[in-house]
RNA sequence: GGGAGCGUAGCUCAGCUGGUAGAGCAAGUGACUCUUAAUCACUGGGUCCAGGGUUCGAAUCCCUGCGCUCCUACCA
């Protein structure tokens, strides 16, 4: 003989309860319900019950405190006028007193406390409601007021179901906590965690806040390819997949880079796409395959230009969106006041490793390193064993926002070079966090330049999808600057999270079996 | 890629040097008309990630696999 009932079964019970609810003439599905507002909405109606209880509650002190001393105060606050409101959200909470129950209901602004018993209600109305199970989606209509507790709440004198959950939620204190959980059931880690969910309502509008910022600045939004028949913009393995129709191979891009500057070639002057890119590597708590990034273009602009915007925007996001210009990230204090410091690359180095550095002999150089205990290459020349010094020894300390400038430009071969200095390159790399969050660079316009340096990159064929952008460099492009911003890294900056996945919807995973 | 750790009830977690599993929340029943991590009483609930092995006996020790986490490396 199986015991079939052998564990809890919670559907079962809820599936119990819902025909339950049916044969008291609830449909368990329910459809469209007209509300007064959201609950954040209805809880400002609310407002005016909150002040004129508490100010009912002082004076209820003053006259306990003063005896017979009577005064007309509480008169002077006359009564507020009812409020009826109709709400709907999930059920996050029930508290059964008897013949009273308190219930918390929620929706996507915010929570509300119900108060339900057969007085207000009716005896079927309340019976029913015993029925609810945690997760379940109710509407329901009455007045507002206030708890000797209080706490704003809705005497409900009429409740409709409007969606049965068959599965329970997760347990109310903690919520969901595993990480592996959270990631594959994202929508039960947004509805059972306040930080999650208001993590994700920030990214949102990080977005929406860039949108608007750079369009005020005369900025037009556009899209290009995703789809591209050569992964191009920046040095990484792209995904490969394969279109029917034309029976060939397609990668997901890289970067829009290429197919934005084109745009600038045909007289769009300030263009931006915030996008996602794909990349075909290691996926770790700053890596995910695909990611977000802004990318944007100025004409007539070069990398300082590229610096006004970072120093405009961030500014722009804390204040709209954090509400303050510091923001704690990895055990420090950012701060995003402007201006942000600028450094050169090269003084950075000499600031770590002395100001003589750049005469050393190699073999001195790299004895430096070694008293630093910093592993090397004896094979690296110069140029490499300075770069890991940047690398591994200064970027990581640069914690407050700060611009790198003057990068070698061998690092950097496909932008333009410093007026000054062509072993420069004329570009920016904003370090925040001690990481790297967006690079930023004077865009090379000159064909030859960009040619001879793609052939230096790509060694065998000569893809077509370059060919064509040289193409649209030889019919003429404005000087102009250019960045690329990691929207994910951003908001994981502003959010003061550690984890990339954490600031990702839907992360990838592995499959679970 | 290398190293370490973790996987136990729907959820959050205990479980010692091996003796077939516990708590809180949640659930069921009952009490309670102002609670809010409500409270109180009683009850039910387990493929201890999967598969092998050692052992009289494995959640526990060993091996393999899967997944997650951290460190490290790689990668812009």
């Amino acid at each position: 003989m199986e015991n079939e009932t052998s564990s809890t079964d919670y559907r079962a019970i809820r599936i119990e309860n819902m025909r339950a609810l049916q044969a008291a003439g609830h449909e368990p599905f329910g459809r469209r319900f007209d509300r007064t507002g959201t609950i954040s909405e209805i809880r400002v109606l609310g407002e005016p019950l909150i002040a004129a209880a508490a100010a009912a509650k002082a004076a209820a002190e003053a006259v306990a405190a003063q005896s017979a001393a009577a005064q007309p105060i509480a008169d002077s606050h006359a009564a507020p006028a009812p409020v009826s409101v109709k709400a709907a959200g999930r059920l996050l909470a029930i508290r059964k007193m008897g013949k009273t129950v308190f219930a918390d209901m929620r929706d996507g602004s915010g929570r509300i406390q119900l108060f339900v018993n057969a007085k207000n209600c009716g005896d079927a109305a309340f019976a029913a409601f015993a029925k609810l199970d945690l997760g379940d989606h109710v509407g329901c209509a009455g007045e507002l007021f206030v708890t000797r507790t209080g706490e704003l709440s809705v005497r409900v004198e009429s409740w409709t179901l409007l969606s049965k959950a068959l599965i329970q939620p997760p347990e109310k204190f903690h919520g969901l906590v595993d990480t592996e959980d959270r990631y594959r059931r994202r929508h039960v880690d947004l509805f059972s965690n306040p930080e999650s969910r208001e993590r994700f309502y920030k990214r949102s509008a990080i977005l929406r806040e860039t949108r608007r910022w750079l369009e005020g600045r005369g900025f037009m939004e556009v899209e290009t390819p995703i789809l591209q028949s050569h992964a191009g913009g920046a040095t990484a393995k792209p995904f490969v997949t394969h279109y029917n129709a034309l029976d060939r191979d397609v990668f997901l891009r890289i970067a829009p880079e290429l197919y934005l500057k084109r745009l600038i070639v045909g007289g769009f002057d300030k263009v931006f796409e915030i996008g996602r890119d794909f990349r075909n590597e290691g996926l770790d708590r700053t890596h995910n395959p695909e990611f977000t990034v802004l990318e944007l273009y100025q004409a007539y602009g070069d990398r300082r230009s590229m610096m006004d915007i970072i120093e405009g925007l961030l500014p722009h996001l804390c204040d709209t969106v954090i509400g303050s210009r510091k923001v704690q990230y990895g055990g420090a204090e950012l701060d995003f006041t402007p201006p942000y410091r600028e450094v050169s690359y090269e003084a950075l180095v000499k600031e770590r490793m002395g100001d003589d550095w750049f005469e050393l002999p190699l073999a001195e150089a790299q004895k430096r390193v070694e008293a630093q205990g910093l592993p090397f290459d004896p094979a690296w020349n110069e140029l490499l064993l300075t770069h890991e010094v940047y690398d591994k020894l200064v970027e990581r300390t640069l914690v407050q926002p700060t611009f790198v400038t003057r990068i070698p430009h061998e690092f950097v071969p496909l932008a333009k070079t410093c007026p000054d200095d062509p072993t420069k390159a004329d570009v920016f790399e904003f370090v925040v966090g001690g990481r790297e969050l967006c690079p930023g660079y004077t865009e090379q316009n000159d064909p030859f330049a960009q040619r001879e340096a793609f052939s230096a990159q790509v060694e065998e064929d000569a893809e077509s999808e370059d060919l064509d952008f040289v193409e649209a460099l030889e019919c003429g492009m404005p000087p102009t600057g250019g960045l690329g911003l990691g929207m994910d890294r951003l908001t994981m900056m502003l959010t003061g999270t550690e984890v990339i996945r954490d600031v990702i919807l839907f992360p990838m995973l592995k499959d679970s079996k």
